[in-house]
DNA sequence: ATGTAC
């Protein structure tokens, strides 16, 4: 299959590029690209371009197949890709969700302006390493029952406020309220809630991390009221997501649909792109496993939630103050969602991986107190750079399915940054330009090394530029807890 | 991303 090159993409602004439908016979749609032409020259580098084609060709694919500015080859899809398909009998493709189902991003807001707790800023991490169990298959101190896993699957992450782990009000400022209706733990193998019981409340590896930030800017002083972020204070995120259980489901059913795909006639151009008809028994018993898993993923960032507090609570008493969640953002999940498309309200099947809901004001799913002035986005950079929080934009309805970009990015493969990066000299570095690094591996500092991920500023940019996401806060790091 | 791998 030919690759994408330059000549074939036609640029429609500064920021928004175009492949033609025309580009391969098989397209249905055509692909869209948000990226400055910069970001564009590195995007071309790896097979993204292609996969975000691949996209183009699934059953019921409605508008365009997207991919935002952070965009890096994945699983089958782009990370950093959107595609909405037609509800009910469109495709559902378990490689526009991903592997890591419902990872996503929380922000939590304290009290303290950074100043305050400089000379504590080395416990702090100590303490956080503590109470945070990371790395590769660790488990933490929950032991779920198979009556409680049960309840987890169903309830998200208010099973963990009703045994006592959080905080009744976290809920209002989570995505979906942190719960599925549609979850079936009955369609979750026995196999990925064994991996799953002793998880709860772990980050894993990889690029998850818990890490402590304080507000450098603010860009839009009303939006950032409402969000209740002030300069220099100091804020917590936390990136994680369905660990073990997720990818087990991710597994299960994605062997299952690509066994099925035929008995639907469905062919596409990449055995990563395995799909069946959302409203097929495969479709349907791999979306209800999957919101169990994502209710497992937004009960595991409120659990870590409750650690983060307890570790805040240790190390400053009762000066510490409340720790708010801001929100809870999901970025590797579909979602089904009602979209004008072409002057009609459709619903449709949205997948969003490595992609972030931007959902602008006024939109019914928000909490109250966000509907004036739109969702909250959170943009975590890479290790030792900047974070972004974000507002969604009636203009992200418009481009792209109310979506905005999840984060940096990566530029580098973890095999080439392991071969670049000398991590103890990273770890170093970064102590000297003030963030502590704890991290059970040196191999995981190396992958996740600055240099191994695009510039955030420049993704950040493209989507404040085109108008999608509002730039509100910047977030700068001082404390990263790493797997 | 993940008890790195049919």
């Amino acid at each position: 299959m030919r690759k994408v090159q330059k000549e074939h993409i036609n640029k429609i602004t500064d920021y928004l590029w175009e492949i033609p439908q025309s580009f391969r016979q098989d397209m249905k749609v055509p692909a869209r690209i948000l990226a400055f032409e910069t970001l564009l020259d590195d995007i071309i580098e790896d097979r993204s371009l292609n996969q975000l084609v691949n996209v183009a060709t699934l059953p019921g694919i409605k508008k365009a197949s997207f991919v935002m500015p952070d965009v890096h080859e994945g699983y089958g899809f782009p990370i950093g890709g959107v595609a909405a398909t037609s509800y009910p009998h469109g495709a559902i493709s378990p490689g526009g969700i991903g592997y890591d189902i419902n990872c996503g991003v929380r922000l939590l807001v304290s009290q303290i302006q950074i100043e305050d707790i400089k000379p504590q800023l080395e416990n702090l991490s100590k303490e956080l390493y503590k109470q945070i169990p990371s790395g590769m298959g660790k488990g933490g101190q929950i032991r779920l029952t198979p009556s409680d896993m049960e309840e987890v699957l169903v309830k998200g992450a208010e099973w963990a406020i009703e045994n006592g782990y959080g905080i009744k009000e976290d809920l209002y400022n989570i995505e979906s309220n942190g719960k599925l209706d549609s979850a079936d733990p009955s369609l979750v193998s026995d196999m990925a809630k064994k991996r799953g019981a002793n998880q709860l409340g772990t980050i894993g590896s990889g690029n998850h991390f818990v890490e402590v930030d304080f507000v450098e800017e603010i860009y839009d002083k009303h939006i950032a009221e409402v969000y209740g972020l002030k300069k220099n204070q100091v804020v917590v995120l936390i990136h994680t997501g369905s660990r073990g259980l997720g990818h087990q489901v991710a597994t299960d059913h994605i062997r299952i649909i690509m066994s099925a795909m035929s008995k639907y006639n469905i062919k596409v151009p990449d055995r990563e792109l395995a799909c069946v008809p959302f409203d097929s028994r495969e479709g349907q018993n791999y979306f209800k496993a999957m919101c169990a898993a994502a209710n497992y993923a937004w009960c595991n960032r409120e659990v870590i939630s409750w650690e983060v507090r307890n570790a805040w609570e240790n190390i400053f008493g009762n000066k510490g103050g409340a720790l708010n969640v801001l929100y809870d953002v999901a970025h590797n999940i579909a979602k089904i969602e009602t979209h004008t498309i072409e002057n009609t309200d459709q619903m449709v099947i949205v997948h969003r991986k490595g992609a972030t809901r931007a959902f602008g004001p006024k939109s019914k799913e928000l909490p109250k107190k966000y509907n004036e002035v739109g969702q909250p986005i959170i943009i975590p950079g890479s290790m030792g750079t900047c974070s972004y929080v974000l507002a969604g934009t009636s203009k992200s309805h418009e481009t792209a399915f109310g979506s905005c970009c999840h984060g940096a990015g990566r530029r580098l493969s973890r095999r080439a940054a392991k071969k670049k990066v000398n991590a103890p000299a990273l770890k170093e570095q970064l102590r000297e330009k003030g963030i502590y690094v704890e991290a059970g591996s040196f191999k995981g500092i190396a992958e996740e090394a600055p240099i191994a991920y695009k510039d955030v500023n420049m993704v950040v940019e493209t989507v404040s530029n085109s108008g999608i996401a509002k730039k509100i806060a910047k977030l700068i790091p001082v404390a990263v807890i790493k797997g």
